[in-house]
DNA sequence: CGCTCCATTGAACAACGTCAAGCTAGGTGG
DNA sequence: CCACCTAGCTTGACGTTGTTCAATGGAGCG
């Protein structure tokens, strides 16, 4: 399953041989995590990133009176907390929507890759200025789209993601029940189900208990004013 | 104005004086450029990274149907595109939103000084990662808060980041109208005129024309559930 | 069988958007 | 100095989107 961290990186820059070999012997054997855990907790010290390489996880931010902004997705191939290598503790939680394959990765392990592989850094810099591109995309979602459309956007960019790692198809399982989906999409669970049932009339989506099966990816993405420019498939070599 | 940027960094690590010295031979002098001119465009080749020294920028997101999202402020002493060093086009366009000056900082040179110097390579790497911070953190405003809440937030962050720049104080200046305040908080410039007025009747924020005063800062803060932590003004050293 | 979690639905309601009209401040030209 | 012009602010009336509250239903599981 390691293969999929190298086809994420591999979807935007080419690796040697040689820096194949580093990121290989980096990262250690993976271990089951279930559902429902949570992986990093907000302001924890971290020593180590996660790599997942199986599953699904989530970023959340909470508010003090109890709403929950789900700020970002992870699947397979990411590492979920690259940015704990610098920032040493996280500002949300992680934490597994599904049953998930994860590997720790000391960040000793990393700066000593990365004072070796120098090209190595710029390409992980990179990784997490593209999560931070998704980040901004989801601001652009939350602040413009409509409901629909959000759920839409949602869609189109897992269906991207997940097919960069070879987990491609029309139907693939998130895990996430329906008031997870509102957290996601700055609405309530009442709307997220009004709002499924729309996409379902108009035979775009259906969503069964975690299950996703997209019905028309280009009715969807027209609904999302979906642009995928912002996944950087075409990025300059580094 | 270069301590700006100086005072930024120090906020969250400290410098040793060769580190000091490298950066200060990093930033060529200052150009200014005027109020709503576009600095960076979407997907335009970058090959330098511009550091504003004073005014203030903002990244914004447009949909093809005309919405508009503002992303991100930026404050005298911030690296506007940084992640640019690695991503080379942006996926947003960058523009000034009052008279800025602004220097231009080759990639060439950024990759010297990281190369020769690993812990400064590290630490603008942490200023990428904090700007992603901030990106969540208005993912759980525009998800979760209320249009009072969000305006609340966004003039408590500003406080605080003008702050560590040395630019504290209850007034300052945005140059936003209320139809750029709406573009960032995703809501339309009718409802920031009414909101503006709640806060103005409440003795909590003062905004006319441009121009900030806060009169209630604790007021603000609650109304905001502002935790200033994302902001990491008390980072781990690296 | 009963429990629990989640999905679904309806009705009332609140928040926010839309449209359109006036208003104000500051700039410009005579 | 005044007349006018324009961008942006303000306000009201009304429409739409999304929320709240509460009840019902369905599926898996011990």
């Amino acid at each position: 399953m390691i293969e999929r961290h190298l086809a994420r990186i591999k979807a935007r820059h080419s690796l040697s041989k040689e820096e194949e070999q580093a990121i290989l012997a980096l990262i250690p054997p993976a271990r089951p995590v279930s559902r429902n855990s949570v992986i990093v907790r907000e302001g924890e010290l971290l020593e180590a990133s996660t790599l997942l390489l199986d599953g699904l996880l989530c970023r959340y931010k909470d508010l003090p009176d109890g709403k929950r902004q789900i700020t970002q997705l992870h699947v397979a191939g990411d590492f979920a907390d690259l940015h704990g290598f610098t920032l040493k503790r996280l500002e949300h939680d992680i934490m597994a929507l599904t049953d998930c394959m994860l590997s720790r990765v000391p960040h000793e392990s990393i700066r000593e890759l990365i004072e070796a592989h120098p090209r190595l850094g710029r390409i992980y810099w990179f990784s997490t200025n593209l999560d931070a591109c998704m980040n901004r995309e989801w601001e652009l979602s939350l602040g413009q789209r409509s409901a629909a459309g959000r759920l839409a956007a949602l869609f189109c960019e897992l269906h991207e993601r997940l097919a960069i790692v070879g987990l491609n198809g029309e139907r693939f399982t998130l895990g996430m029940n329906q008031s997870q989906l509102a957290d996601a999409l700055g609405m309530t669970s009442v709307h997220v189900n009004r709002t499924l049932r729309l996409l379902r009339d108009q035979r775009l989506l259906d969503y069964n208990r975690g299950e996703a099966r997209i019905l028309d990816l280009d009715g969807l993405k027209l609904m999302a004013e979906f642009d995928p420019s912002y996944l950087y498939l075409d990025a300059e070599p580094l």
